[in-house]
DNA sequence: TAGTGGTCTAGACCACTGT
DNA sequence: CAGTGGTCTAGACCACTAG
């Protein structure tokens, strides 16, 4: 299936942005101009910028123009978007990702996994503890729990590589959304056992609800890893 | 001036959502139905519906409809959006919060900060340090740079108040966007001076940039808290 | 005053879903 | 198959900015 139009349009001038063809701090041509190079109509020439500006290259004003913005001074090619679906194994390329299963079990959902959740008290539910390696160093203990019916024939080789990966092309569902909090938090156990953290080391957790498009809440989890390991990183655009 | 159509069509789908006309889990009309029924253009139902979408209130599917999704288990009122621009004056309210200024200084940018706002080296810089009270308990410790040529005329009475406040109502200037990473982190000597922090206690920090619609960036900032003070919250549509 | 982006329309075709 | 949302067009009017 061929990209939309106002992709391909938002595509090619993503493209001149980043290779400096429209330079930083300056006006890009106006939506007329570019719906007749680009033989599209204006709306669809907004339609990209509109997403462009949506990811913060530029900044539109009406009656003046579009500009281009700079570069974020603070931002790196480390950073951890704390708005990104893709699992770790994604993020950092599989190669260097493993996992140690710690845990893996199955049981009836508790009173809070039930509201968590959004099921039934009958409903099983996974119980999976993994400390997930970079390069082979510990870098974050995930504790997830997934309603069975959702995720049917989970198995230990999966856990050791990638159930997101399993969740998307084996079962062929997709996720409509998530909602994250992000805390710092005194050291548990596990964390000493398995992150080698001393016992007042801060650790930085994740706690999430996933759902996928059909409304159904898919995984609680939380990710814990040490202050020093890992930020996360947080793009807010203006629009009003 | 008035609400362009498409906000006042999303304000009224928005408020059935949530007053449950359209209920949970359930398809609301379609695009043409509620067209005709507001009396605009299949368009215009399309655009609120894509911001409603973006907020994670509802799931449009091509060939099937558009669901009314439920509510986030994890959620709750006191949650603070890591992608909010308002200050901690209009998040709390003006008559919960109060500010200590520790320090209230100028100097010639340090190469850092250079960098980091984007300035010269002769630009002068104000050093701002707040302990952030909310009822009298100190809250946040947050240490704030902006470039004097962006911010002039800053005195101690508006650092009591709320500088955003100022920028925005006196200065009328509007924020672009930011970036922000969140750390968790040892305490320093100063979070143990202010916050109450003991040796140990893990702090939750969110380091910043702000710029302008122009461009310009007008503040890098830090704000620490202690790890059980406040955690904050990410929506994450997926829209792929 | 001329040029900008924002909004809005009526109608069209498409890919996809369910029955 | 009929119905859904996604895309796209050509043209129009508006509010705003600049010189």
């Amino acid at each position: 299936m061929a990209k939309a139009k106002y992709q391909a349009v938002a595509d090619e001038i993503r493209k001149r942005i980043l290779s400096k063809i429209y330079p930083t701090k300056t006006l890009i041509p106006d939506q007329n101009t570019l719906a007749k190079e680009f033989g599209v109509s204006r709306m669809t020439v907004k339609k990209a910028l509109d997403g462009i500006a949506r990811e913060g290259l530029i900044y539109k004003q009406s009656g003046l123009g579009t500009y281009v913005l700079g570069d974020i001074s603070i931002k790196t090619a480390n950073d951890s978007p704390a708005d990104a679906f893709n699992g770790l194994t994604e993020q950092q390329g599989a190669e260097r990702v493993t996992s140690d299963v710690i845990d893996f079990s199955v049981a009836f959902a508790t009173k809070d996994l039930q509201a968590k959740l959004d099921i039934g008290a009958n409903d099983p539910v996974y119980n999976i503890l993994r400390l997930r390696r970079l390069e082979g160093e510990p870098f974050i203990l995930e504790h997830t729990f997934m309603p069975v019916k959702l995720v049917p024939d989970l198995t230990l080789s999966i856990l050791k590589s990638s159930i997101y990966d399993y969740i998307h092309h084996e079962l062929k569902l997709k996720f409509g959304g998530a909602y994250r909090k992000i805390h710092a938090s005194l050291p548990t156990e596990l964390d000493i056992a398995h992150l080698n953290a001393t016992a007042t080391e801060p650790i930085l957790e994740v706690e999430q609800i996933v759902w996928l498009t059909t409304g159904q809440n898919i995984e609680y989890s939380t990710s814990r890893n040490l202050f020093n390991k890992r930020s996360y990183t947080v793009l807010d655009i203006n629009n009003i």
